[in-house]
This record gives C-alpha cells, structure tokens and sequence, in this order.
RNA sequence: GUCCCCGUAGCUCAGUGGAUAGAGCAACCGCCUCCUAAGCGGUAGGUCGCAGGUUCAACUCCCGCCGGGGACACCA
C-alpha cells in the first residue's frame, strides 16, 4: 500500500504510538505501561482551531500508570513528535492535551489522493470478507408500501451502501410474508370487493383492493365465474403477484433494490423448516409441553419460551422466524441484520436467543436495529394516519409530494431510533429549512465553479496541482474536513448509522460555502491565472468528488445545476 | 407489572468519555457594479429532565426517580 492510501491521521497515530513506545526503551516512560498502550492512538479533530488540526488525550491516559504528571507524559512525547515531517509544531494544552498541527502542504496532499483515488475514496476494508444479509421492509404482499416502510427503504438501502463501502459483502433481502392468515384475508377481501360484498371481519379495507380486484377481473373476466374454493383462490394468487408486482416497481423508482426477494412459502417448500428443527433439537433446546413444541428461548435471556409448532400441529410464525434466520446462516452469511419496526422490539429478545439456540454469538451473528415511527405534518397540522379508516400515506404518495432526493435525504438524516417528524411544506421548500438543498446547492456550485475554469482555460488537473499554494485558513478547514470522510464512512458502518454521512455533508458543504466566500477561485477581472488559481480549482474538484462520493452512499443525487 | 426508545436553545434536532455543548429554522444587524445570495458574516438565545455514583475528565457510562412515546399472544 503507497503511503497515500493511509490517511495522514493515521500516520500521526502511528507516530505517537512509536514515540511512546521510543520513550519506553529510552527509560523515560516505565515499562510498566507498555500493555496500556493501545493498538491504535485515537485522535479527534479540535473544534477550536487554536487547539491545532488533531487532538489527542493519550498523555492524560497514560499519566496514572506511568505515575507522573500529565503534562511530563505530554511533553515527553512532544519531543519525541516534533521532529516528523508532516508535523509542524506540537502544543501542550489544558491539562496535557498533545494539539498537533500539521505542515499544510502535506496536508494538502490529501487532493490528490481524492483525485486519484475518485469514487473509491472513502471505502474502507474494516469489513472485508465479511458476509452481510440485510433484511428490511419485508413488507406483507396485502397492501402499498405505507411511510414506515418508506423509512426502511431509504435507510436500509443507504445502510447496504454504506456497508458495502467499508468492504463488506453486502446482500440485501426482502422477506415476503406470503403465507398464512393474512393472504387468505388479502383473498378474500378482493373477492368480496369484486363481487359487491361487505369485506369480512377483520378483511382489508381501503380503495386500493377495490382496485386491484378491479384490475384482476378486467384482466380476466372468467374469475367471477370460477367455483369456489378455486375462485378465492385465484384472487389470493393473482393479488399477490400483483401487489409484489406494484412493491417492486414503486422501490425501483425509489431507488432501492433488493438483491433477494425471500418467499416464506419458498422457506416451507424447500424444506427449511424441517432443517431448522433438525438444528435446534440438536442443540437440546426444544421440549414438548401440552402437546405443543416449544424452543426454550428462556435458557438465553428471553422473558418466556417460544411455541414452534401448535398443539394442533399448525406452525407459528416465530417458526417461520427461526427457519428463515437458520436459513440465512445456512447460506453462509456471517451476519444478519434486521431493521424492524419498532411494533416489533419484542422480537429482538427472541430473535437474539433463538440465534443462542441454534449456536452463534448473538452478539456478532445477529444485529436488529429497531426503527421509531414516522409522523407527518402537512399544512401546520400533524396528518393522522390510520389504516382502517384508509389515510395511509404511502411510498408512492410522499415521492410524488416531495421528490425521491428529499424524501431519501430527510428520512436518512435521523437515527432510526427516533421518532421523526417530517414535514411535507418544509420538504418542498428550496432553503436552507431544508438541508438536501443546502448540500446539492454545494455541489452544484462547485460544478459551476469548475464550469467557469474550464472556460478560462484554467490549468486542472494534478499536474497543476501545488500543495503548497494552499495555506489560507479557509482552505486548511476545507482539507480537514475532507480527510473525515473516510473515518465518517467506515463509523457509520460499524455502527450501523447511516445517518452520519448525511450530517458529515452538511458539515462539509457548510464549510465549503464560508470557504468559497472568503477565498476567490477563479481570476478577478483581468488578474493574470496564478498557480493558486489552479491549486484552488482542483482542491473544489476534490471537495465535489466527497460530496457526490457522499450523496451516492445516501442514493441521493449530486446535480450539476440547480 | 416487565421490557424498549426518548427528554439538549423558543421550534426541529445533531453530538463514538475530552478543552468554551453545536446546526438549521424563528428574532435582530450586516454582505451581491466580478466564480450560483438555494450563499456568507455577526448579535441574542442553555441548571444538556432531577438526584447520586465511576473517572484525571460525564450530555455521553452505571444506579434511582420524574415526564413523554411504544411493545408485551399457541395474533400476524
């Protein structure tokens, strides 16, 4: 690997960690803490620029086991760092903080590391061999993808992105609950819909199976005509595949794609089921209780034991749940991710004992990510949403309000562990109220700017690159903020928080306007083109390849003008 | 009753144990004879729900309260 692969962060920590260790052998630092020095120093970056370009607290961590002052530790290490080239002094800071500050040339380098490396700046390998299945939506075939939905497929679509980024092998899946009560009530209430009858006790309501039982018997007449039971039946087939049908375009243009649409039936037919049962009755965590079969979930920390199958034979769905979880595993991915809804956080507890129970680490095997409700506001007044007097609003509906880029942007800022608000005036406003705009204006400025150069036949490109033309405050912030990026990614990742990388834009494109307001890129007037001129240019091609490299990972799109 | 999430500026919310807790909006004051004003600068606004504990250091971790939301089936 060339040295400009490794962040010039992560060169700093591995110099402070062998000054450190330097200081050991010299006798200055006791022995004693060679075990409490960590594999990797962490560093942050000050959010006041007096305190430097890095931070690091490493002094005050090592003080008490090495039994001196902090500031001694501090100031051992700073001799040993200030003699590295990419450091251009060391400062010792409050109670024994070390503030780096880096030489600006070689931190300017970073541009052309951007500009080299292009899309795949930013990836990481902390993930690298890892395989991922990503469950989200999983939507039942009854019905349109409602908001809630719509937060997963933003979310979970941005979270694979994001996955896949820091190395992993990312496979996304959508679970299809095609078996059961349900479809037989999604059948039913179509064929009552057709033929003019009240929809059954506990049917589905709402227009939208008015609709399609329309569509099915305009397709095909002859099914008014069919006998009964063939004639429900028909209608729970033909409902199905079209609904799926109308999930599937609806994500297409959204902008989510799955990589495996799961059949529960598929996982019945295809004998799972029985593979599954085989694998935990191995494991000795099943017993049969009252003529029914139960999982002791209990042994893991869950608050009760599981039924698997009915007395009366029946299969539950938590047996579905497991087989389908077994399976999984069966298809060699090392993780499952889950993003549920939060109706369903009583199903981490079983969900991570039933992964007890069939053997793996339910710490690594199994993670759930549990999403809080979506509220709407429209017109100052928060939108009541109930599925049976038929006000849902669904996918299709908020992307025909607001557009695909600030729907996906607004739903993916939060964390999903919060309940979120989103409203529908402030999304279709262009200002700041509303930030998918504040970062596509950043782009679309840039490429304006870079418009403009070209016409002035300014000299891109990294061979009229000069690192050392860049030393303005302005720009040093920018180059910074740049060289987050990668650590932002590979963050979000780890800890399943996409979320990060839309807040990181807003930073970044913040910090490009106060740049682009305070240092002029192109010739004023008659001002003859300079190597600043040049040097600027390409340090905002670098900034629009982070920005458009960020807004890929969110599945939102970097226009050129606005 | 048990469990999960939340409580940070007037509002909507960020904040992976670090220094003076941040952003946008709303309020007030400024900045376009020249690169996109969908922008920038400034002023004002805080007992980080309350009380303990751990730590050199707590909005962050632990314990207990208070307040808000949600979940608890041989339902799906």
């Amino acid at each position: 690997m060339s040295s400009s692969e490794i962040s010039l962060s992560e060169q700093i920590s591995a110099h402070i960690r062998t000054a450190i260790l330097a200081a050991i052998d010299a006798g200055q630092l006791p022995k004693e803490i060679s075990k409490e020095v960590p594999e990797s120093i962490s560093l942050e970056r000050p959010k006041n620029r007096d305190h430097g370009d890095y931070a690091s607290s490493i002094a005050l961590q090592l003080a008490k086991p090495s039994g001196k002052n902090p500031r001694d530790v501090a100031s051992i290490l700073q001799s040993n760092l200030a003699v590295i080239p990419e450091i251009s002094k060391v400062d010792i800071a409050g109670p024994g903080f070390l503030n780096i500050t880096l030489n600006r040339a070689s931190q300017a380098e970073l541009v052309s590391t951007i500009l080299t490396l292009k899309k795949s700046y930013g990836h990481s390998t902390g993930l690298k061999g890892v395989r991922i299945n990503l469950e989200f939506i999983s939507a039942n075939p009854t019905g349109p993808l409602h908001l809630g939905h719509t937060r997963w497929a933003a979310v979970g679509d941005a979270l694979g992105r994001v996955l896949s980024a820091a190395g992993a092998d990312v496979v996304r899946e959508f679970y299809i609950n095609d078996r059961g009560n349900q479809m037989d009530l999604f059948g039913a209430s179509l064929e009552a819909a057709a033929l003019g009858k009240p929809i059954p006790e506990d049917g589905y309501q709402g227009q939208y199976i008015s609709d399609i039982a329309a569509s099915l018997v305009a397709q095909d007449p002859q099914l008014m005509s069919m006998p009964e039971p063939q004639r429900v039946n028909e209608f729970r087939e033909r409902g199905y595949a079209w609904q799926l049908g109308d999930q599937k375009r609806v994500l297409d243009n959204f902008g989510t794609h799955f990589d495996v649409w799961f059949s529960e039936r598929s996982l019945h037919e295809g004998g799972s089921v029985d593979v599954a049962m085989v694998k935990l009755r191995k494991q000795g965590h099943v017993f049969e209780e009252e003529g029914a079969t139960w999982l002791r979930t209990t042994d893991f920390g869950d608050d009760k034991d599981r039924v698997l199958t009915k007395a009366n034979g029946d299969l539950t769905y938590f047996a579905s749940d497991t087989a389908y979880y077994i399976n999984k595993r069966g298809r060699g991915f090392d993780i499952c991710i889950y993003m549920l809804g939060a109706d369903h956080h009583g199903y981490v507890g079983r969900l991570k004992a039933t992964a007890a129970c069939a053997g793996d680490d339910p710490e690594y095997n199994i993670h759930v990510l549990i999403g809080q409700l979506v509220k709407i506001m429209e017109g100052g007044e928060e939108v009541k949403l109930s599925k049976r007097a038929g006000t849902i609003i669904t996918l299709e509906e908020l992307v025909e309000k607001v557009g695909v880029d600030a729907a996906r942007y607004t739903l993916i800022r939060y964390p999903v562990d919060t309940p979120m608000i989103l409203d529908v005036d402030v999304l279709k406003r262009n200002t700041n109220e509303n930030p998918v705009y504040y970062v596509q204006y950043a782009h679309a400025r840039i490429a304006g700017v870079l418009r403009n150069a070209q016409e002035l036949k300014i000299p891109v490109g990294l061979e009229n690159f000069d690192p050392s033309q860049l030393t303005h405050d302005r720009e040093n912030e920018l180059l910074g903020s740049l060289a987050e990026f990668p650590k932002i990614v590979a963050g979000a990742a780890e800890m399943r928080e996409p979320h990060r990388v839309a807040r990181y834009l807003e930073e970044l494109a913040g910090v490009y306007h106060r740049f682009y307001s305070d240092c002029r890129v192109l010739p004023l007037g008659d001002e003859p083109i300079s190597a600043l001129h040049s040097s600027r240019a390409n340090l905002c091609a670098a900034t629009n390849q982070v920005i458009k490299n960020g807004l890929d990972l969110l599945g939102v799109s970097a226009p050129e003008k606005m």
